[in-house]
DNA sequence: CGAATGATATACT
DNA sequence: GTATATCATTCGA
């Protein structure tokens, strides 16, 4: 079934990113429908952390979806080249969101391949944020988009994730934000 | 290991 | 309004 609103507004962001764990991600781009488990999030705790845009409070065009209420995407060009797709939770004024950063083919396979440019499934499919957006068929246009209705959305398929199926860590390319990037805000589904 | 790549933020004129 | 520094990354040597 799909998460409703109600998940995604709690205000415990690091709490969702683990929850978020093999859940799946569905798009529906131009009639074509994909879906992937999600295996790897990163929590990103709004305005006390330092790797977030809307650290300090920044508010800016840019990252005014995350101070919308929770249950909408924020989709992001990174280095000109990459977008990275992020899920917006909490309330109104609390930028907390949640970075999706890898997954597992679930459907859509061919679809995938051909955004990917690639002839077979192999782990680098859904490796990265920036490939699992672009595999997804994700883009800057959607970003403000709702996750009830919108052509993104998360469903429940019912997988129970066991404290011992994930790990975490710090996380990922944000050396830049001093003490903040030790924080174990990474959580990885490791399949046992 | 290092270059590519462009929107955005911030600091200027 | 215009300029330049920066970046939640990936891919190819």
């Amino acid at each position: 079934m799909k998460l409703g609103s109600a998940f995604y507004r709690r205000d415990d962001v690091v709490l969702i990113s683990r929850e978020l764990l093999g859940k799946v991600l569905c798009t529906d781009i131009d009639g074509v429908v994909t879906r992937a488990v999600i295996t790897e999030t990163e929590a990103y705790a709004g305005h006390i952390d330092r790797a977030s845009h809307a650290y300090g409070g920044r508010r800016t065009k840019r990252t005014e979806p995350m101070y919308a209420e929770g249950g909408i995407a924020y989709v992001y060009l990174c280095y000109g080249i990459h977008h990275l797709f992020n899920v917006v939770t909490s309330c109104s004024d609390t930028p907390h969101a949640v970075l999706i950063r890898a997954g597992q083919p679930l459907a859509g396979e061919e679809i995938m391949l051909q955004r990917r440019k690639k002839k077979a499934i192999d782990k680098t499919l859904l490796a990265g944020p920036g490939s699992l957006a672009q595999a997804m068929g994700i883009t800057t246009a959607l970003t403000g988009t709702s996750l009830q209705d919108g052509p993104i959305w998360i469903e429940d398929h019912g997988t129970r994730v066991h404290d011992e199926e994930f790990s975490t860590g710090p996380r990922v390319g944000v050396d830049y934000a001093g003490e903040d990037a030790a924080l174990p805000y990474r959580f990885i589904l490791a399949p046992r």
